[in-house]
DNA sequence: CGGAATGATTGTTG
DNA sequence: CAACAATCATTCCG
């Protein structure tokens, strides 16, 4: 058993010979073949009679030939030849208990020359080259008429293939192999009888021995022809998903227990030695980074990687259950303390306390939600946003809160991807950092004491493709919020708590309710601009938001550009195209508004899909499609333009009584991905939303895990299908289900007040790889009565 | 072809 | 048996 490689197989012909002891009398020579029959005189035959076999005689040969008797019936149903009693005695020699009776009656009986039926031949075949002796095999071969090599039987081509091989005629081995479709079970010797004709054929040539990349480069060179393959690829990498769930875990703890590598094996579809080895590379690799791993892991993103290594070693105290269960890991803790979740770059993220919704279901925290969607991560106690969201002002904004930790906000930096688990998903994210250039001094974030955040899958993730710094023109533009957003008449962003407020992230951004008065600071001065982006894997879109003057627009760009506001001066936007990405999709936006606000989203036909927001009052939403969105503060939400292909569109007008909706919209990139939002202040609501995976279909309702799918990244390119939906009677703090592609649902409720909100939206986005462009239609977003009712 | 990234294997040690 | 170090093997990229 030393190899199951054919060489392996071929070398066994030896010892096996060797092993028999009985053989190796007559093993020189050729014709000793007596020997047996004397020996076996006294013994009655079980074999038939030595006469031509009839094809129902020679399938019962046939089996009996596999097994210890096989050699026995051969022998006896063998005709007379030379060749067969040679064959018999081969056969003996191999099967010495078989009997040498057996033998000595049919070379007894044999003494007409009778050609082999071609089922013969082949049990002759079959049972030479599981001896391995090929030599011998080719002299059978060559004794067989021509028309018994012609007939096509697969063990005799098979025994072909082998003496072309031994003999190092490559070219028949290629030519029989080729011409004949083998059954599977062949496969693997087949294969290895072409690799190692095309080994030794080039190592002739060369003159050298071959390295395995010599030989990578050989099987590439010559591919299996499809009659001896079927075709199937290996995969040698793991799925994205399935590292970014074991760097996570790894940046949480290092050396995770067996219970959470059999958790991570089980949501990555890796075996337990996978992931155990990959934690033995990894562990290995960070130590010496010198080596070979010149910082690959973090993608480019190095410094995130050591950071948040370090920091989790220190933090890996806190780790995160990761119960079997999945959904556990992610139990915020509930108060204010910031969960660290990852840095990227300079720019950390902690989220307090929150909950946080993973793949389609939420896990509450205390006070506020986070929420995390397929781009665009966000968090924050009171809120926050992330991702894109820069914020015009040559000065950052930050937001403190009063009280409690905040987030932060990376900006140009978004995170695509997470992969809750719910009962044991996977999360995931990617970030994209937009600018990695502005964001070290331009982030900021709260200090409070990381916390480690479980689910999530962080820095490494961070996706650098396609993304191109944008420079910060402005200064930098950089936005970060500790607390709740809101623009107010300061010119502050606050997030507010209290419950007028929405706030929504997701696709890329989400804000709570803003308040934009009109003579707000911060719009004069400038503008904030909130870009989504989406990676896919590698793509990357941008849309961007301004305000201005309690006015903001989100614009969507082409799916690569980036916009970037530059302000100071209140109103002038400056936008920065980023290119190089390719195919990105951009999904939601988010607008809060206020009472009076309306928002108008429109969505170009290329890409996006936006969403609206709805505040205190009543509001509508609506998107249309075009190319902008934008927010006037005191208006109402028409809903306009709907796209004709917007399915399920439902335009809403509702009015909304109390307070506040959101809405949101996330896109994701990651098929098996769900994404959602959630953001509540204290007494807020959450937005739910789920997508489907774009070009994937997230199914199972029951496990939720997302298992990376076969389908690639481009796959969900194209089609991205963003639905939104809330819930209707969920008042818990989770979400329920996201299946089918096209719902899911999430749901996020504060955990004070349990608030739903209902509202579908549905986007779909597709997205046209060549054009590159998107298609994002938005629907309607309701408010849920019940919420309202609640609310207040 | 060289090199990088990364999964797997092997041998040693505690 | 797990952790480690070293090394191999496989892919991919330029």
């Amino acid at each position: 058993m030393s190899s199951s490689s054919p060489t392996g197989q071929i070398a066994s012909a030896a010892d096996i010979k060797q092993e028999n002891g009985m053989e190796s009398a007559s093993e020189g020579q050729e014709a000793p073949r007596e020997v047996a029959g004397g020996a076996a005189a006294g013994l009655s035959p079980p074999a038939p009679a030595p006469f031509p076999l009839e094809p129902g005689d020679a399938a019962a040969t046939a089996a009996r030939v596999s097994g210890e008797e096989g050699a026995v019936a051969a022998a006896a149903t063998a005709g007379a030849a030379a060749d067969q009693v040679q064959l018999h005695s081969e056969l003996l020699g191999r099967h010495h208990h078989a009997a040498a009776a057996a033998a000595a009656a049919a070379a007894a009986a044999a003494q007409t020359p009778l050609a082999f039926s071609p089922d013969h031949v082949a049990c002759v075949c079959e049972a030479l080259q599981q001896g391995g002796n090929l030599d011998r095999l080719a002299r059978f071969l060559w004794s067989l008429p021509q028309s018994d090599l012609l007939r096509g039987n697969e063990s005799l081509l098979k025994a072909r293939a082998l003496v072309a091989f031994h003999q190092g005629i490559y070219p028949e081995l290629y030519s029989i192999l080729e011409s004949h479709s083998f059954e599977s079970a062949n496969h693997p010797l087949l294969q290895q009888l072409w690799y190692k004709a095309r080994y030794t054929e080039a190592e002739r040539a060369r003159g050298r021995p071959l390295g395995a990349v010599d030989k990578y480069r050989l099987r590439r060179k010559f591919p299996l022809p499809r009659t001896i393959w079927d075709g199937e690829e290996t995969v040698y990498c793991f799925k994205e998903k399935s590292r970014n769930a074991l760097k996570e875990l790894y940046k949480q703890n290092r050396y995770p227990s067996p219970a959470e590598k059999r958790h991570l094996a089980k949501i990555t579809g890796l075996s337990l030695t996978q992931v155990s080895n990959w934690f033995k590379n990894r562990r290995q690799r960070d130590r010496n980074p010198s080596e070979t791993q010149s910082k690959s892991e973090s993608d480019g993103n190095p410094s995130t990687e050591d950071e948040s290594s370090k920091g989790h070693e220190d933090l890996s105290p806190h780790p995160l259950s990761s119960s079997s269960d999945g959904v556990t890991n992610l139990s915020l803790s509930s108060h204010m303390e910031p969960v660290y979740m990852q840095q990227i770059g300079n720019a950390k993220i902690s989220l307090s306390s929150s909950g946080v919704l993973l793949n389609g279901s939420l896990v509450p925290a205390s006070t506020s939600p986070v929420f995390l969607n397929g781009n665009s991560f966000i968090q924050g106690p009171n809120g926050v946003i992330l991702n894109g969201l820069s914020v015009g002002n040559t000065q950052t904004v930050s937001l403190n809160p009063p009280k409690m930790a905040s987030n932060i906000v990376s900006n140009g930096i978004s995170m695509t991807d997470i992969l809750g688990s719910t009962s044991q998903d996977v999360k995931e994210f990617k970030v994209l950092q937009s600018s990695s250039a502005n964001s070290a001094a331009t982030t900021s974030y709260s200090p409070s004491a990381p916390v480690s955040f479980p689910g999530l899958i962080p820095s490494t993730e961070v996706k650098r493709e396609g993304i191109q710094t944008v420079a910060s023109q402005d200064g930098g533009s950089v936005v970060t919020f500790t607390t709740p957003v809101q623009i107010n008449q300061y010119g502050i962003v606050q997030i507010p708590n209290s419950g007028a407020s929405s706030q929504f992230l997701n696709g890329s951004i989400g804000f709570s309710p803003l308040q934009l008065p009109p003579v707000s600071v911060a719009a004069s001065q400038g503008n904030i601009s909130v870009n989504s982006s989406t990676s896919d894997g590698s793509t990357f879109t941008s849309e961007s938001a301004t305000v201005q003057q309690g006015k903001v627009f989100l614009s969507s760009l082409a799916p690569s550009a980036v916009v970037y506001t530059v302000p100071n001066s209140g109103q002038t936007i400056g936008s920065v195209k980023q290119e190089g990405v390719e195919r990105s999709l951009v999904f939601s936006q988010l607008m809060p508004v206020n009472q009076n606000a309306q928002v108008n989203a429109n969505l170009s036909s290329e890409s996006i899909s936006g969403s609206g927001l709805h505040p205190l009052s009543s509001s509508l939403v609506n998107v249309s499609p075009t190319h902008n969105f934008s927010l006037t503060p005191p208006t109402l939400l028409n809903p306009t333009e709907l796209n004709p292909d917007i399915v399920d569109s439902q335009p809403m007008s509702a009015p909304v009584a109390s307070k506040s909706t959101v809405t949101s919209v996330s896109n994701t990139n990651y098929a098996t991905l769900q994404n959602c939002s959630l953001i509540t202040g204290q007494d807020l609501l959450s937005v739910p939303m789920t997508q489907a995976a774009l070009g994937e279909i997230v199914p199972t309702a029951e496990a939720q895990v997302s298992h990376p799918s076969p389908t690639v990244r481009q796959g969900f390119v194209r089609e991205h299908h963003l639905v939104m939906q809330s819930v209707a009677n969920i008042k818990e703090n989770f979400l329920t289900n996201s299946e089918s592609k096209a719902t899911s649902n999430l749901m996020m409720l504060d955990s004070k007040s349990k608030y739903v909100l209902e509202g579908m939206v549905e986007t779909v986005c597709e997205d046209l790889e060549t054009d590159k462009k998107e298609l994002a239609k938005l629907q309607t977003v309701q408010l849920d009565e019940e919420m309202q009712d609640l609310q207040t």
